[in-house]
DNA sequence: ACTGCTATATAGTAACACGTAGTAGTATGT
DNA sequence: ACATACTACTACGTGTTACTATATAGCAGT
């Protein structure tokens, strides 16, 4: 329907992942399934991965690996205070530019 | 006092170009300072400049150079029906992202 | 065996905003 | 005449990011 969204999500698909593990501690594959459920169809696994591992490299998350009864190990992550820090500095900027980019779209 | 907006910028920043030209031929300066105006307070010259240029080789916009009393002869931009077009597609994405984000951060 | 779903990993690519520097015209002040 | 400041454009390089493509592997049903 609506192509190529890449460039517009640089900059909030790592918060939205951010988001999405502070609700609960979860792993790559159920994220990539949530994103897809909220309307990013597109999004693949490989996508979500790169920003875990950012996230993992960056120390904004704890890993723990569990077995699990449908398929290989996962790898679940969860946000620690710097994660949580990182979490509320984007909804910041989310706010700030999404309601500048608005302003010049309502401004007729 | 909000730090670096870059990343967030990516994908957005061309169609606020494209939105600022859209209301009235203009020039690279005074895109730049309109964009200041609007609050992105750190944009400078160079990063709309390249972006104009992105524009043109795109072949979105028309352009005609003017003399000016205030300095060098300005280079004026005006959308053509691709930079419109261009310009309503934007705009889809934009609603479309924003509100999933907004979904996203609503859903508590 | 084969297919399909679950689950992770990673090397390479393209696009974009930005940093920095340079060039140059006009106006004002000293 | 010279310096400064504002106006105005160009161009090369950099870093970050989402995405592509591919590989590996466990488990279940046929």
């Amino acid at each position: 329907m609506l192509e190529n969204l890449t460039e517009m999500l640089k900059g909030v698909l790592e918060g939205c992942v951010l988001e999405i593990i502070s609700r609960k501690e979860t792993y790559g594959y159920e994220i990539t399934r949530q994103l897809n459920a909220l309307g990013f169809t597109d999004i693949v696994e490989g996508t979500v991965y790169t920003i875990l591992v950012r996230l993992e490299k960056n120390k904004l998350v704890d890993i723990e690996k569990k077995p699990s009864d449908m398929g290989p190990p996962r790898k679940f992550f969860v946000l620690n205070d710097a994660g949580c820090k990182e979490l509320q500095k984007f909804w910041g900027k989310w706010e700030f530019v999404s309601s500048k980019i608005n302003e010049l779209k309502e401004k007729k």
